[in-house]
RNA sequence: GCACAGGUGGCCGAGCGGUUAAUGGCAGCAGACUGUAAAUCUGCCGCUCCUUGCGAGCUACGGAGGUUCGAAUCCUCCCCUGUGCA
């Protein structure tokens, strides 16, 4: 599939430049922890330079998670096309590895159309598998993870983590002794790619699948932390004053208590819910969360390769100017 | 005013004569992250200095004294908070 978008995107892209400088289409990964704006500056960019927009956010993919993802709202998905937003229900897992696959998708047609897609993304994991690929290896088992989860609350992840150092000692040693999840995983890659997880890693037949056919210009938002806590802290308590806890109700009426409902804000949300909390102390416990994720997103980001940083929220004019002269300068 | 219960590091909260700069938790900061990632996990966390060491010095458990070789821990007085009685 990439090499469609090789072919044919590049001819208008390029087509006022010399021939021998005809290049792969661009695409603009838009980065940026929760609430510094992305979604304002992708509308901008994108109807600056004839965009569509790829939402990068692990829990915008669900359908009916509308208010606590800060999804776009139906008003601005009408400016622009909007893609990988509602693309499963809350009770169907989704996964990076169908993230990835979908995404690209989603890129090459709009390449195709010459049009300049727009990755908007505050999902670390997602945008890596988009970027970088994931390796070949077998994707989740659910009944053996059930297994595995169950032993783990029998026995403690540290059981687990001597069942790895058994099966893989070089991954063993890379995963904490008390990170069930991720230890999970790596059991789980091993029992059911009947190799250790680490060889799997290093082998170049089953390695990563980086993206091709395009050049990336990534665009990082980085505003003040203190102004950053600050629009988080607003953004919450307007999320629950537009009727964030009504939501989940139906969501968790249609759905059960599915996983997606692990998601900020939801959390906090089914907890009032419940009546285990009064809507104040989920407001401040949500606040809470999204401040702890916005810090743990910088710190992904910070180590995703060739950034082109602006200091500001995604709406201020100084910091669209910045972006669209970092775009006018890759086109 | 009397009687109880309390005042501990940014907050909550243990400790109740000595391995206590003081368990925990939270917040904060830094970090990890290959198919549930808005998840999960790790480190640091009074101040200063350096030869960065289970290093040195300083300051610290409401305030002031006292007892003791030694006090956040015991005693006295004072200040403040909560509850009950007046």
């Amino acid at each position: 599939m990439a090499f469609c978008a090789w072919l044919v995107a590049p001819v208008t892209i390029a087509s006022s430049r010399p021939l021998d400088e005809i290049q792969p289409p661009l695409a603009v990964l838009l980065l940026g922890p929760t609430a510094s704006g992305k979604t304002a500056l992708s509308l901008a960019l994108g109807e600056r330079f004839g965009g569509e927009i790829v939402s990068c956010d692990s829990v915008a993919v669900y359908r009916g998670m509308d208010l606590g993802s800060a999804k776009p709202t139906q008003a601005e998905r009408a400016r622009l096309p909007h893609h990988l937003i509602d693309e499963a229900n809350p009770d169907e897992p989704f996964t990076a590895g169908a993230y990835s696959r979908r995404a690209r998708a989603a890129l090459q047609e709009i390449a195709a159309r010459d049009r300049l897609p727009i990755v908007t993304g505050g999902t670390g994991l997602y945008l890596r598998a988009l970027t970088e690929g994931l390796f070949a290896g077998p994707e989740r088992q659910n009944e053996l993870r059930e297994r595995l989860r169950q032993t783990a609350e029998k026995r403690g992840s540290a059981w687990l983590h001597r069942m790895l150092l058994r099966l893989d000692p070089p991954r063993a040693e890379n995963i904490h002794a008390n990170d069930t999840p991720k230890l999970i995983r790596a059991i789980e890659v091993c029992v059911a790619a009947q190799r250790p997880m680490s060889e799997v890693l290093g082998r170049e037949d089953l390695a990563r699948d980086p993206l091709t056919g395009f050049r990336l210009l990534r665009i990082g938002l980085n505003p003040p932390r203190g102004a950053l806590y600050e629009r988080i802290n607003l953004r919450c308590s307007a999320m629950f004053a537009a009727g964030l806890v009504e939501e989940t109700r139906g969501l968790l009426a249609r759905y059960g208590p599915v996983k997606a409902l692990d998601a900020l804000g939801y959390r906090q949300a089914l907890a009032v819910v419940r009546s285990e909390m009064n809507e104040e102390a989920a407001i401040a416990a949500a606040q809470q969360g999204h401040r702890n994720y916005a810090k743990r997103q910088m710190t992904w980001f910070r180590r995703e390769p060739e950034v082109h940083w602006i200091a500001g929220f995604g709406g201020e004019a100084e910091t669209v100017r910045a972006a669209m002269s970092a775009v006018d300068a890759a086109q």
